[in-house]
DNA sequence: CGGAAGCTTGAATATGCTCAACACGGGTGG
DNA sequence: CCACCCGTGTTGAGCATATTCAAGCTTCCG
């Protein structure tokens, strides 16, 4: 019991381990993510004021316009960022996988919702706290700068598919998107994953409705390209296939 | 004579004038570009080393994954970045103004076209020197990183045209999108403007051919919404109601 | 087992595309 | 000065792709 309580206060930290913080020491984030470039000092005050958080599918994490008191690194699950037009039209802007960073630095109005698409956990960050640590700590600054780099080529590479692809392509496309996430090395073969979008959600990321999507998959399976065991459960017999079939 | 030495000589600079260099005395960049944020001796040191350069439209600036030795901010027109597909089909991805940054920081492989749009003034900015100031200064990298923020910004707010708006609607967010540019402080009333791109180059960041974008033009035109003087040159009756169209 | 949400399928429709012809405007050369 | 040409933009008719609307089916969960 003892042992348990070690394992989930906040507080403690390994003095063997050169002083990370318990809460983090098991953490991804804090090696890929921004927690890498912080040193240990800051790392250990920034934990203090930190705590994990956990939403469900659907579950809205940060509202448009809305004020916020607190940035979060993703844990887990997928975060979709969305806008929307008055008339209820919506558009997914952004896919956030772990351990991004999420949190809209020196926002000033930039209307857009961030929402749970699959389960999601969060490690909050106090605004701040991290607003501090940026002006005082460079690296940090060129890692947040740096996730911001690759934001916009993703944001420009989604740009080509929204505006040229075909629906067949774009399915193509998304498909490929996510299962290069679920294993970053693997170029080629067979992948199996379980999608972390609904139908809604994958027609609002390609512009398309979703009885457009669902005969594309349809459409996939029947080519073979895709098997699909109950809705989200997809597996891609060949990536370099498919990679093909993305225009 | 000597005086227009004096006026073209790069190497000069006003000692009455805070040792501002010659050539950059009377730059939009100085203030509002990312000069704006160097040291007098920083950009001095810089403007040794730079030069300016004119383009004309359709001139290539910087070739998809094309090793370039510098980086430029834009005097004057208009840079469009593009992606192409395989087989050809292109996407405008991001259109640059001055006094934009122009040049990817710490590139990898981001394979991105940029091309004058119109006719275009740079003052180009050796590679070396530009990241030397980065790494020693951090009101430069502010900078840079504010720029990207906002091109992140307009990257996901083009998402939404290209993904969930009609023909008509783009078209007319176009349309604003550039007289906004035009005078960033006019909100209401009437614009005139020339377009900086042509209707094959419209087409290609709105997703669209050039058939329906000449349609959608003519819609306008006969709906009194826009007055066409010689194709290029445009005149909006009222922003407002523009924007109206925009969805 | 029953109900609801999410997904699939089908038929009719609409929006934007393709292909083709034509208009305009600006430059060139007879 | 006019005729011609070329690049660019416009217009029209027919077509294809994706949407809409409506019905039926799975899957998940109580």
């Amino acid at each position: 019991m003892a042992f348990l309580t070690d394992l989930t206060s906040e507080k403690r930290w390994d003095v063997h381990n050169s002083s990370v913080p318990r809460v983090c020491m098991s953490c991804e984030a804090r090696h890929h993510g921004i927690c890498g470039s912080l040193r240990e000092d800051e790392l250990l005050e920034l934990s203090r004021h930190s705590f994990q958080s956990e939403h469900q599918p659907g579950e809205e994490l940060i509202g448009d316009a809305e004020d916020v008191d607190s940035y979060a690194t993703v844990l887990s699950g997928v975060v979709k960022l969305t806008k929307i037009l008055q008339d209820g039209r919506q558009q997914v802007v952004g896919l956030q996988f772990a351990p991004d960073f999420l949190g809209r630095l020196f926002a000033k109005q930039s209307s857009l919702n961030a929402d749970a698409a699959s389960k999601v956990r969060l490690c909050r960050l106090p605004k701040g706290s991290i607003e501090q640590l940026v002006k005082n700590n460079p690296k940090l600054e060129a890692k947040l700068f740096e996730q911001t780099l690759r934001e916009l080529d993703e944001a420009r590479e989604w740009m080509v598919t929204l505006g040229r692809k075909t629906a067949s392509e774009k399915v193509a496309s998304f498909l490929y998107l996510i299962a290069s996430h679920v294993d970053p090395t693997r170029q080629t073969g067979s992948v199996s994953f379980e999608l972390p979008l609904s139908r809604t959600d994958i027609a609002d990321f390609l512009g398309l409705t979703i009885e457009t999507v669902s005969r594309q998959f349809t459409k996939l399976r029947s080519t073979h390209v895709i098997e699909v065991q109950n809705h989200r459960h997809i597996t891609v017999g060949s990536l370099e296939y498919l990679r093909d079939l993305c225009g």
